[in-house]
DNA sequence: GCTATAATTCACCAACTGGTTAATTAACCA
DNA sequence: TGGTTAATTAACCAGTTGGTGAATTATAGC
């Protein structure tokens, strides 16, 4: 699990179109004009968005006839997935935390 | 889960010196200084990293004489698990597909 | 060969990032 | 009071990012 590649797949998820390219790539395969569409945002954005996650592995591109359609590639996800996992104790304690909390509650209110 | 809550989430997990920085605040509540030790790196830089950490709420500072230690907050990273989760699917589905190629190899070394 | 469509490259721009050094603030200690 | 240490702010810089419009490439279909 290389730092760079790590570095690449977070800065990809940073932006909130590319998160909505990724999602709505999780369908299917699509062009780049599909990809477009519910984006207010000109052609050329678009693609500089696609190098972006092409250049982290999040998707692959391949062609037919003037389309070059992109799809989905999670591997990188995995990856980032396993570095936030090392931390999950970190917020699971704080929920038993505030689970603790709510029994303590609980239990007063049941005492009348 | 915001959007812009995931951006800055995934924004400060982009810089290996933050992601170290998270990961040194793991072991325990610390001051700048020492976390600035294993880098080469001035203490204003130090400062604007642990500025992007704590607008994304990763971390929370608070005063000890002329120290300001950092503590670890990891609520954000279980909103930004939960967002990876959702592509679990896919990255298990590749592997699913190897595992069933190695199983396929092992079989026909089985067959002599 | 001509035209329409899909997508990219190019040149540009404003804003942000990640770093620097120097100066400043804040607290301790003697 | 004055000196030391911790940390931040300020001003600056080079490189990257996210967008634009105009030009270019590539393919389909008539």
């Amino acid at each position: 699990m290389s730092s760079l590649q790590l570095d690449r797949t977070f800065a990809a998820l940073a932006d909130p179109t590319r998160r909505a390219i990724l999602s709505r790539l999780a369908l299917g395969e699509t062009s780049v004009k599909d990809l477009a569409m519910p984006f207010s945002m000109s052609a050329p954005a678009v693609t500089k968005h696609l190098k972006v996650l092409e250049h982290a592995g999040l998707i692959e591109r391949s062609r037919s006839a003037q389309w070059r359609p992109c799809k989905l590639k999670a591997a990188p996800l995995k990856e980032a997935n396993d570095w936030i996992e090392e931390y999950r104790r970190f917020w699971e304690q704080s929920f038993d935390r505030l689970d603790a909390y709510l029994q303590q509650i609980q239990a007063k209110d049941e005492k009348p």
